[in-house]
RNA sequence: UGACCUAUGGUGUAACUGGCAACACGUCUGAUUCUGGAUCAGAAGAGUCUAGGUUCGACCCCUAGUAGGUCAACCA
């Protein structure tokens, strides 16, 4: 549980630059309250899958807990059985696990809390603090308000403690049908804020639940629920995302009035990140309409997408220490994602060479059948990692690319009558080209190799102002690769002109798959292993790779000064 | 025509809570390199939304604006 760090170095120092909710942690221990102790929780609703965002939360959550000896615990926000299935509990359990955090044993559902909460809202009608209410979702909508004109009080507002507890049990006896009564809390219906005007605490839903089945027909509404279960856990801090903030005063009643454990609500800006979209229904919307393959689309910024890409752990935590928390809106540029996972992964990735677009490169002073293996280094960033053979023979596959017959002043690589050195091989010069007679596209290039210019050897330094991959056209294994690039052409999809939605913001060419060359040295690869490909790109095995069908996405591409100096 | 929140280089966050703005990404130079990667050295880029005020002194405090966000689901 640590590969690659951050989330604070996943230990208890805070190298952490501060932010405001840590500012209001040490505050608090500081003064003594609640004895010092810190105890958070990440509380995701189980109907659907996380994403980056999430993943902001539970470095922040778990994070924090770290940073301050505390504890945090994964609870289940469970308290709408027709949204909710067993299938993304799962997966957020997996996911937070595999971004390196360890709930201890401390896995909660809201639903456990039940006949607590339950025991919670008789208490409030006791108390004259809540009440049945028999109107329709329309009426109580309609008796409301706006934000800018106050509610009307329901006719069933004054009934007695004894019929409220009469009808509330028959409501949770079954006696009643759906939508056809609610508990609500009595507050006040002129309020500025709508949510402390009489909000629901309890409606009748005859659905069965993934965890209690039919055991209850009445659940509690979020804002009957989740502070309670904050409560009810001992939660010191709760944190939260900004729309939430308006939920606080209702949050803080509840705890209140029940006279319970007062746990802090403290909100922050959700994160935002450019030529993506962050909805889970939006999201939703992609995997359900095809526009990507599921939820672990390597497109996707969810968890699984991103770790179906190739992100490592370490990466996603890092990149959520650098965008750091706060309560105003933000936008974070999806090449801070980058840069965190092509950090991680040039330290940790072993270096292959993979031809992506390959054209035939024929040495015509070497020998044919001959094979020479040649000594190549697994990771120069990690001695450990140890070295490789890797065979050369005559004939070879290069980039394409890395061709050109007319090259301007800045193109360092192979044109005709010039050197570039082959890596881990020989200084090879182009002496002619092959074209196919109708299309004009080159076919094959003729060159030769000088052979003292092998590498290692005491002379082979000849200078030279470029060094290509290559793969030999003997050895090297097939293998489709899936170039990925930004799902959106658009920095901010959500930006469109009226009548139109995210959705034309798509980008067609999100997705190019491709056949290549890789050394045979990656022939037992498994998925989700992490190679560099050597000048092009960091890629991972996917998961429908098989040793007879090799399949590699590739996670991001390297910088490319020379793309960018071509404009 | 309400309430609440927010406002610092292109982006994101800092600034010991009053002492003339720092870090990261990005950008641009140069060095180095058998990855046009990495690494190293350096540079440019904001005077902190606006207008007043308090103060010897304000990004930090006050007032009024402006701009953006959130809130009217028997969702969370």
């Amino acid at each position: 549980m640590s590969e690659n760090k951050p989330a604070s170095e996943l230990t208890g120092e805070s190298k952490t630059p501060t932010n405001f909710i840590h500012s209001i942690i040490e505050e608090d221990i500081r003064n003594g309250k609640n004895d010092g102790r810190v105890h958070t929780r990440f509380p995701p609703e189980p109907n659907g899958y996380l994403h980056i965002g999430h993943a902001k939360s539970i470095c922040l959550n778990f994070g924090t807990a770290l940073k301050y000896n505390g504890k945090c615990n994964l609870r289940f926000d469970d308290t709408n059985p027709v949204k909710e299935d067993v299938e993304y509990v799962d997966s957020i359990r997996y996911d937070v696990h595999w971004l390196g955090f360890d709930w201890e044993g401390r896995e909660f559902y809201a639903s456990d809390y039940f006949p607590q909460i339950y025991q919670f809202a008789e208490n409030l009608i006791l108390k004259g603090k809540a009440y049945v209410c028999d109107l329709s979702a329309e009426q109580i909508a309609e008796q409301k308000g706006t934000p800018t004109r106050p509610g009307q009080e329901s006719p069933f507002r004054n009934r007695s403690v004894e019929e409220n507890l009469d009808l509330f049990r028959r409501m949770k006896a079954g006696e009643f049908a759906e939508g056809s009564r609610v508990l609500r809390a009595k507050i006040d219906m002129t309020s500025p804020n709508m949510h402390m005007r009489d909000p629901l605490l309890y409606r009748i839903i005859h659905t069965e639940h993934h965890r209690t089945g039919n055991q209850w027909c009445i659940y509690p509404m979020y804002d009957f629920a989740h502070g309670q279960s904050d409560s009810i856990e001992g939660i010191t801090h709760s944190i939260c995302t900004l729309e939430f903030e308006v939920h606080r005063p209702l949050y803080d009643w509840c705890i209140r009035e029940l006279e319970i454990f007062a746990p802090q609500q403290i909100e922050f800006a959700r994160l935002n990140m450019t030529y993506t979209v962050m909805s889970k229904r939006k999201l939703l919307e992609l995997v359900k309409n095809n526009f990507v393959s599921g939820w672990d689309d390597p497109r996707m910024p969810t968890i699984s997408g991103l770790r179906r890409r190739g992100f490592t752990p370490g990466s996603l935590r890092n990149f959520s220490d650098l965008v750091g928390v706060a309560k105003r809106e933000n936008v974070i540029d999806v090449g801070l994602l980058e840069f965190c996972v092509r950090e991680d992964l040039n330290k940790t990735a072993n270096r292959v060479m993979g031809v992506i677009n390959p054209v035939k490169l024929i040495i015509t002073n070497f020998p044919e059948g001959q094979v020479e293996e040649m000594n190549a280094v697994n990771n120069p960033e990690d001695p450990e990692a140890g070295t490789r053979k890797v065979n050369f023979t005559r004939e070879l596959y290069i980039e394409r690319d890395d061709f050109m017959e007319d090259p301007p002043s800045k193109f360092f690589r192979l044109a005709p009558g010039r050197e570039v050195r082959l890596k881990y091989a020989y200084i090879i010069k182009c002496e002619s080209v092959v074209k196919d007679p109708v299309t004009g596209e080159i076919t094959e290039i003729h060159c030769t190799h000088d052979p003292e210019t092998l590498s290692g050897r005491a002379n082979s330094n000849r200078k030279v102002k470029g060094t290509l991959h290559w793969v030999s056209a003997q050895f090297a294994l097939q293998a489709e690769i899936r170039l990925y690039d930004r799902l959106f052409l658009s920095e901010s999809p959500e930006d469109v002109p009226e009548g139109e939605d995210y959705k034309t913001n798509l980008n067609p060419d999100s997705l190019k798959v491709i056949k290549g060359y890789v050394e045979s040295s990656v022939a037992g690869t498994q998925a989700l292993d992490k190679f560099q490909f050597e000048r092009l790109g960091y890629f991972c095995t996917d998961t429908d790779s098989k040793p007879d069908h090799l399949v590699f996405n590739r996670t991001v591409a390297l910088k490319d000064s020379w793309a960018k100096a071509k404009n």
